[in-house]
DNA sequence: TTTATATTCACCCATGCGGGTGAATGTACG
DNA sequence: CGTACATTCACCCGCATGGGTGAATATAAA
């Protein structure tokens, strides 16, 4: 399947400075330039950064004569999000953890015996 | 400001066969060994693949004897949603552009198909 | 037409990364 | 004890990547 989209997306999105760009992006849409005046370094490295992120089809370029307007495109992240919702569990147990923690120092609660500890144990196909 | 979590977060997971490893541990827990043996790749370069899901935050070790023990600890996962959430309301355009179009082509249907992706992801986006 | 501006192209350089191999370490077991 | 097994460590290699510079291209403006 079209796995190798998601490999293109999360490694465009892996380096600070395109984060940066989609943020700027977020707030409207600006030309190289513009982006570019907005960080520490050069317009060239601006300019291939923004290629990475057209490739990952997280911008879209409308050239107007010489100027090149960016806009979001941010579909792809749909998809990086999609896959990432996989886990939510995973990362939602330790709120569980917590709340669990909430309960059993207040007396009253009752305590689910099996909740914290033996998932991680067992399973083990060896 | 503690982004460059994020930068370890993303780029470990930008790789095809890491994720792989994260789905792998996503049916159980598994030994370095076991994992290795569902790639291509050499034992030795899983072992690093590891280590990087371990720096990244998103697999947590427990040695046991001679054997390493490896289980999910996708909070991090969590946090890198978070961030892409920001960007929801581009990547839902596609689909609420689909949804218009289905409404005009089907005037009788009910459309709530896509629950699993928009449910899990409410509550964090505005 | 000439000049200025916007953007990219063609290189160069250092670093990091994914992959491999072979040796070292640590633990279990006969 | 010695041997087998599980994992990592120390390197090596090729390639992609982020950064830079200077020239080329294209459009706007004078």
């Amino acid at each position: 399947m079209g796995e190798y989209k998601l490999d293109t997306v999360l490694s465009a999105v892996a380096d600070p400075t395109r984060r940066a760009i989609l943020d700027r992006l977020l707030v409207s849409d600006a030309r190289v330039t513009e982006i570019a005046s907005a960080f520490p370094i050069s317009l060239n490295s601006t300019s291939k950064h923004i290629k990475v992120l057209e490739r990952a089809e997280l911008v879209r370029r409308d050239v107007r004569g010489r100027d090149h307007v960016l806009s979001l495109r941010a579909e792809g992240l749909g998809d990086a999000v999609a896959w990432m919702q996989r886990y939510r569990e995973f990362w939602e147990e330790r709120l569980a953890a917590l709340e669990a923690f909430v309960l059993e120092a207040e007396p009253e609660a009752d305590i689910d015996a099996d909740a914290g500890s033996d998932a991680s144990t067992d399973g083990i196909a060896r």
